[in-house]
Formats: structure tokens, sequence, C-alpha cells
DNA sequence: ACAGACTGCGCC
DNA sequence: AAAGGGCGCAGTCTGT
């Protein structure tokens, strides 16, 4: 299919080996949806593809996103970072020089501005066929990263429609919100005056007038009254006996509240109850997603209040519990620390863990265990970290090993991958600089978890996408980030759709690890509003 | 005047 | 309490 925005839909059947089966035919939305009804594989070029789809109100079952997985292969193929695109992908297919990316295409740009993109029409249609017709040849053979490929795409088909549906969003409320923590809403560019209350305390405990937004200035303001402060961070500021901290932590809460989800952003970003921020799968090396605009991924929890379900009905909100170290859990098969994990539905790993490690009474013991792992998944060094990562090492050697040598990969500048085949980035120059390799074996240790851990969400919100499709849709998902999901629906399908995202996540886990001890909880909450418990 | 680096902090 | 992995964004600072 291809679909140029406003245009028409192009497209062609294709038969089992993937070939043109068929004339190109033009369709509008009504036959695209009458087809989709034999819940085809639809083949397109990009996310931006389904979005047309979407404006013209078509939805599809399933799909596979061209350029999602040429990024994939590429960098599998250990070309990482080089060009996937349709243009380039099509150009490496010919024996061609490759096309350098387009740059992305502004939400209302017209198609074409950019004379390198792929030509338009039946010739993009024709690449697409072919580019895909390779794809699949090439993921034949590796069953993982066809699983992956199948997830990356379901992982579009989902961050279009989230954006399409948009997240309820009561401005009420976070106005509400604004002016009870900073005063009434400003006219222009003016400070709020809970802002201006502060900033004059903060002059009056210098003395002098002090600009709390610049570091250097506060910095110097500090140097002045006897301290040299290594920065203006608020852990460090903490630490400081002198009346400017106080008021002057204060005001960095709230203008970070101010600046970054404050009227403005209120403003540029929610319409008609719905915020839509722009979903960039696949945007982090790891597979996560990133997001352009409206910072969506850093909702910060003083604002959530303002995430209310529509009336009538609910928002399910669901979260993987601990989920990394299950990851590695299941990666390294290592099965004492599955057990650790308990299979209760709402079972503390760590908790689990501290019984493993220090017996049930040990003071902070699920504190330890918390740090020992972070250190095993991050690399930490400082402090008690490593006599705790020795201790995990001793009963958990199979979990610790994955991570340790993605760690000794990093350092020697080897290319690391995750469980589904998703390729870390190779060594930069440079990077065998001692202190360079171990950050970047820093990288690799975390990547191998991090990276797995997001193709397991993805496969999760394929899963549970398809089933709510299937079932009619009891509950849209509205929102994604990281390992929480959030649905939005009618209250009395809610507690079903609550159920769902378990089922889907235990399916993500079978499809991935096939028979394994480890269970993923993710216990989801029937609410009205983000904020609450 | 504008671009990019840097700082600091929100989220996972 | 602090510091390990990954981001995006707003504001200041610096260089041209």
């Amino acid at each position: 299919m291809h679909a140029d925005p406003g245009g028409p839909f192009l497209i062609q059947r294709l038969d089992d080996a993937d070939a043109p089966a068929g004339p190109v035919n033009a369709a509008g939305p009504a036959q695209l949806s009458l087809l989709d009804d034999d819940a085809p594989r639809w083949v397109w070029r990009s996310p931006r593809t389904y979005r047309a789809l979407l404006a013209a109100g078509v939805r599809v079952t399933r799909a596979h996103d061209v350029e999602l997985v040429e990024r994939l292969l590429v960098a599998a193929a250990g070309r990482f970072g080089a060009p996937h695109g349709l243009a380039a992908a099509s150009a490496r297919l010919a024996g061609l020089p490759e096309e350098p990316d387009p740059p992305p295409e502004a939400d209302d740009e017209p198609p074409g501005l950019f004379p390198s993109a792929a030509p338009a029409g039946p010739e993009t249609l024709a690449a697409v066929v072919a580019v895909h017709a390779a794809q699949r040849r090439t993921l034949a053979g590796n069953p993982r990263l066809a699983l992956l490929a199948t997830a990356e795409s379901a992982g579009g088909v989902v961050a279009e429609e989230m954006r399409a549906d948009g997240l309820p969003w009561d401005a009420d409320v976070h106005d509400d919100l604004l002016t009870t923590a900073l005063g009434p809403r400003p006219a222009g560019y003016a400070r709020p005056r809970r802002l201006a209350e502060l900033a004059a305390d903060i002059d009056a405990a210098f003395g002098r007038p002090v600009n709390p937004d610049s570091p250097a200035e506060v910095l110097r303001a500090f140097g002045r009254s006897g301290f040299e402060l290594p920065s203006t961070r608020s852990w460090v500021l903490k630490k400081v006996d002198h009346p400017a901290v106080a008021p002057l932590l204060a005001y960095k809460e709230l203008a970070r509240l101010h600046t970054a989800h404050g009227w403005a952003w209120l403003r540029t970003w929610v319409h008609d109850g719905r915020f839509r921020p722009e979903y960039v799968v696949g945007g982090v090396v790891s597979g996560r997603w990133a997001t352009r605009g409206g910072g969506a991924l850093q909702i910060p929890r003083a604002v959530r209040g303002a995430v209310r379900a529509d009336p009538g009905n609910r928002l399910v909100v669901a979260d993987a519990a601990q989920l990394e170290p299950r990851i590695l859990a299941a990666m390294a098969g290592d099965d004492a620390l599955a057990r650790a994990g308990g299979r209760e539905p709402d079972s503390d790993l760590y908790a689990g863990l501290a019984h493993e490690l220090f017996g049930g009474s040990a003071p902070d013991g699920r504190a330890k265990a918390k740090l020992a792992v972070l250190s095993a998944i991050y690399g930490q060094t400082s402090g008690d970290a490593g006599v705790h990562l020795a201790l995990l090492r001793r009963r958990f050697p199979a979990a610790v090993d994955v991570v340790e040598a993605a760690a000794r990969a990093g350092e020697d500048g080897r290319i690391v991958r995750s469980w589904l085949g998703r390729t870390s980035p190779p060594a930069a120059p440079g990077d065998e600089v001692p202190a360079r390799a171990r950050a970047r074996g820093r990288f690799t240790r975390n990547f191998v978890v991090q990276a797995t851990a997001a193709e397991w969400a993805l496969v999760l919100l394929a899963e549970l996408r398809a089933a709510l499709h299937a079932a009619g849709d009891p509950a849209r998902l509205v929102f994604f980030q990281h390992d929480e999901v959030l649905l939005h629906g009618p209250a009395d399908g809610a507690e079903l759709a609550a159920a769902m995202v378990q089922d889907a996540a235990d399916t993500a886990t079978r499809r991935l690890f096939g028979d394994t001890p480890v269970r993923i909880p993710v216990p989801g909450r029937v609410v009205t509003s983000y904020a609450e418990k």
C-alpha cells in the first residue's frame, strides 16, 4: 500500500512469495476497511502511511512497516545508523549508491518537498513491494528477528493510533493545579506570583539580586557567602546551610513546572481535551520509544491529575513491576532469580531477593537487594554496590554472567544484541581509552537488558492491541511509556481490559522466552484520574 | 542575531 | 544519600 496524505491510496495484492499478484489499484477508505475484514498483513512504507489512513478513518488489523524494519535489518547486518529510508533501501537493492534519509517531515508539510525523497505514487509502491520482499527473505532465516520486525511494525500502528486518539487531558484541572502551585496565570511572559515571591526571597537571602535561573550566578553568590559548590544541583544545595537554599529549592521545583508543563505547554499541546504527542518508534537505540514535542514521556507526577477519563469512562493504568531484573532472569535462564521474583501477581522481586540474599530479617534488606540488582544492570561501582553485587553473583551466577559478558564486549569494542536481535551501535573512535571503554561497558551492559525489556513491552503492546481490536475495543490504548500502559474506555469494560493487559504480558513472556518460570506482573488499576493510587 | 554546548531536572 | 543506563526540554552561556 502507498498513501499520499490526502491523495489516493494505491494498493496491490501480493502472493505467497511476496511478489505482486495483480495490478495496482486505487482504493478509497471504505474499500480499504472492507479489505481489512480478511485481516491481511498490510505492507507500507512508514508510520506516516498509517497516519494518512487514520486521518481518512481507516484502522487496520496488522501491518509490516518497511522503514521501521529496514532500520533493524541494517543494524543487524553490521551497518548501524546507515540510511534506512525507502529510497536508500531501494537503491541498495538495485546496487546503486544509498541516498541519505530525508529529514522527518513536519506534520502539515506537503509530501515531495525534498527532491531526494522517494518518488511518489506507483514508483513508491513498487519500491515498497521490492524492499518488503527482500526483507522477508532476510527474516525467513531468523525467527527472533522476524518477531522483532513484527513487533516493531505493530508498535508503529499503536503509536499512530494513540496519537490519533490522544490522551484524555482536562485543561481546567491542569489550570487549577498550576494556579494552586504558582498563583494566577500571569499576563504575557511575567513570572507567576509565587515565583516572583521566591525570587525576592532569594535576593534578600543573598543581599543582592541573583538570577535563580542562572547556575553560574547562583554559584558566584554562594561563593561570596563562603560556600564553594561543585554545582547547583538540588541534592548539592540540600546539604548547604544558608537562608537562600530553601527558597532556591522551592523556586527550582516550581520554575520547572512552569516552564516545562505550565500554561504555555497546555496551550501548545492540549486541544479539545486531548494531548496528542508524536511517538517516535525505535527512537532510542535500545528500541525504546522517543517523542517529538510535548515531552510525553516525562509527564511529571505533579500534573498527572489532569489526565482524566471522559464521563462514564475509566482509565486502566498498568505498569510492569521490576521489569528489567525479571527480563534478566528470563534471558539468563536463571531459575533461582525467577523464583526469587515470586509467582504471585503482586509479588515484590526485591523483597524476595532480600530474603534470598540476607535472610528474612536483615535491616534495609530490600534496599540493599535493589542496589545489588541495579549495580548489575547499570554497572554502578560506588559505595557498597560492589559488595552487594558480589553477593548477587554468588547466588545468581547465570544472571550476573549475562550482564558482565555484555560489559566485557562493550569494553573490548564489540557490539551486543538484545534477545530478539536489536543491535547496539558500534564503538566509536577513541572508545579504547580506558575511561571511555568502561563507559561503553556500562552502556552495553545496560543495553542488553534495556533493549530486551523494550522488545518485551513492544510484544505486549502488539498482543494487547490485537486482543482489544478483536474484542471490539472495550478500551483503547492511549499512552505507553517504556513499561507502562494506559487504556481508556467505558467503565463497564475496564476490569476486563485490565485483565487483558496481564494476559498480553503473559503471552509476550512466552513469545520471547518460551517455557520459563519468570512471571512479569503488570497489575492494572482502574481509575478516573492518572494521579489516583 | 543565531547556533550549539552546557546545565539541571522531569520521566523510565 | 549518591550514582550507575536511557531520554527531552527550557533556560543560560559562549562563540561566531
